[in-house]
DNA sequence: TAAATTACCTAGGAGGATTAGGCAAACGTA
DNA sequence: TACGTTTGCCTAATCCTCCTAGGTAATTTA
């Protein structure tokens, strides 16, 4: 009966990285048992469930994901650290997908705020000090840069850009270089009532 | 015993619906049958099994929404066309969670081909024939606003936007705004090269 | 109406999630 | 160093989902 010394945090660093080798989905608490050679019953006294498990991962992913971000924006400003922290986004996202695949777990709102989440959006509010918006254009700048980078990860990631020619790395770069262009070029508004964009189309 | 009519099309649609109520991945190949009233077992007659099921109201969720995204962009070009192209998707996305969850699975290339997904991307060329971009921009431009959409999408389902007063159809105005002045300012390319934008920040 | 097809069934196995309760290793303390 | 406590891992058992094999009865076809 020799112990193998888990615990949560083993558990969880395992469960990532059995993410980014098998796909976030078979991340399961049998899985994680038998990579450790023990029961399955053993891990229930480091995590709660399986859901459990999920959030750790998530968690965690966040985490490294906002520590990369932060280190490649230390420094730079506009453009620049616009393409720094899109780049550290999406290098992440392809070199750890099942931990990217995590991040993107639906977590419940109090989670959320104690998760590294903020500081992401915290840190793309950072880049856009080197544009000049006042809000909300700023807080809907945030929200584009955020969709699109989430976007396009998303959409590589499901081969949805493999039909075409065109690589990916070139139509990336000039992504960034629209979004650029958009925020020095930010759009006025009309007036302070919103204009007639947001109407649904329905049949 | 009577029967209870299944064949592979109601199981499908049952599917879709049980995944705008419960969550595509609740949808289970026993949950389906409980909700016949007949045993597991009844189902593996009609469809292959569980995966297959799932691609089936995929595909049926991406039929849908080329249907409405058609429709709703009909008669209309420029700007407008943009507008209603991604109220069409949003709306969709909204009334039919599971459905627009089910629309994102990963098919295989060839499924992907035989798809409405070929629709989609025909009808988001067809948006920017009212601007003036040319190869490779007009594909760039495709990318953008997939990706756009999509992570727009996907982070307002996520609650991703629920922390700032700022509400998201204000936001979603100002951000279609925000790519219609984007795409009739297209930014040039610099040269046959690809600029450095390219290029990986790694730590 | 007999034959063929089809729709659903029973039975059962494999694997994942989870709980209750047990034993023994490790640790703190005297 | 011995003693009690904590705790790490176990066995055993239940429930759920997926899926296959093979059967029977309802429906369609000839």
């Amino acid at each position: 009966m020799a112990r193998v010394g888990l615990n949560t945090e083993r558990l969880t660093r395992a469960g990532a990285e059995l993410a980014d080798e098998v796909g976030f989905d078979k991340v399961t608490v049998s899985a994680l048992a038998r990579h450790f050679g023990v029961k399955d019953a053993s891990l229930y006294s480091h995590v709660k469930n399986s859901q459990d498990l999920k959030t750790r991962i998530a968690l965690l992913a966040l985490e490294e994901l906002a520590d990369r971000v932060a280190a490649a924006l230390a420094g730079r400003a506009g453009k620049d650290a616009l393409v720094a922290f899109a780049n550290a986004y999406r290098d992440y996202a392809r070199e750890h997908p099942g931990r990217y695949a995590a991040a993107q777990l639906e977590l419940d709102y109090e989670t959320a705020l104690g998760s590294a989440a903020v500081r992401h959006s915290q840190m793309t509010r950072a880049i856009l000090r080197g544009y000049d918006l006042a809000e909300p254009d700023e807080t809907d700048a945030v929200r584009l840069l955020g969709s699109t980078f989430h976007g396009y990860v998303a959409l590589e990631r499901a081969g949805s850009f493999q039909h075409t020619p065109r690589t990916t790395e070139q139509t990336w770069s000039r992504v960034l270089d629209a979004l650029d262009a958009l925020l020095r070029n930010w759009p006025k508004r009309v007036s302070t009532q919103e204009c007639a964009t947001g109407l649904s189309v329905e049949p």
